[in-house]
DNA sequence: AACATAAACAACCGCGGCGAG
DNA sequence: CCTCGCCGCGGTTGTTTATGT
């Protein structure tokens, strides 16, 4: 005999919210506070289970929600936290206040991790894909342009079809991109002259990167 | 304009932790 | 100590919206 489910399925309604749905959960809630949440949808006259009810406050209802997109430093503390407690997306959560574990967890799989595949970095390990020892990951840039025959997204895994925009030659190039991102804010006089770099984590950690750059049209992100 | 595909977001499912009996 | 059942978490799937062809 197995386990009981944690509440009678039949007559349960699921998927998406109704906003008269929404009002009555809420309003139960706002005037009862939450003891059970087995016990909310019968007293709050809802045809859901309570695990239901319990994600629809916690991700979409809840007061102190804060909505809208998420802030470089955001996605830069996400980074971080997640390089340290991995997926345990409850915990990195709580290192924002208004914002769920749900929705970071999906803002990771469908923006972030994308910018780490992008930048060569594994989003698991928070390191490079490939370790490379040769010459080419170290960028001279001279009289400000950069040298021809070698750009730095060369020994990167660059597949994903949105990197056709910028293989164009007709359009932005690789290499635009890499000073681009690389130059963000204030590190333009410093780029005149000649840098070095070994890794892309570096850009991440470096003072002047901002994850905005992304934002530029140019990148294929949106 | 219509269709296809990708991206973003919302919700569900199953499992493990943990407290109560 | 064991069993049961609720809660919370993380993975996954489904749906909607945006974008490209």
């Amino acid at each position: 005999m197995g386990r009981q489910p944690c509440c009678e399925k039949n007559g349960l309604r699921r998927g998406p919210w109704t906003i008269d749905e929404d009002h009555k959960l809420m309003n139960f809630i706002l005037n009862n506070g939450i003891q059970c949440w087995r016990v909310v949808p019968k007293l709050a006259g809802l045809m859901r289970c309570g695990k239901s009810c319990r994600l629809r406050w916690i991700n979409y209802l809840r007061p102190d929600l804060k909505r809208g997109a998420f802030t470089e430093a955001e996605e830069d503390m996400i980074i971080q936290l997640h390089s340290r407690l991995g997926n345990r997306w409850s915990k990195i959560a709580a290192q924002f206040p208004g914002r769920t574990d749900n929705e970071i967890k999906n803002h990771w799989n469908t923006r972030i991790k994308k910018k780490m595949k992008f930048l060569g970095l594994d989003h698991r390990t928070h390191t490079p894909i490939e370790q490379h020892h040769d010459t080419d990951t170290t960028i001279k840039r001279e009289n400000g342009e950069s040298t021809s025959s070698h750009n730095i997204f060369s020994n990167y895994n660059i597949k994903d079809k949105k990197t056709d925009i910028i293989t164009d030659k007709t359009s932005t190039t690789i290499e635009d991109i890499g000073f681009m991102m690389m130059s963000h804010n204030h590190q333009l006089e410093s780029l005149n002259n000649s840098f070095e770099l070994e890794l892309p984590q570096n850009w991440i950690d470096s003072p002047g990167f901002h994850w905005d750059v992304f934002n530029d049209p140019r990148l294929g992100f949106h």
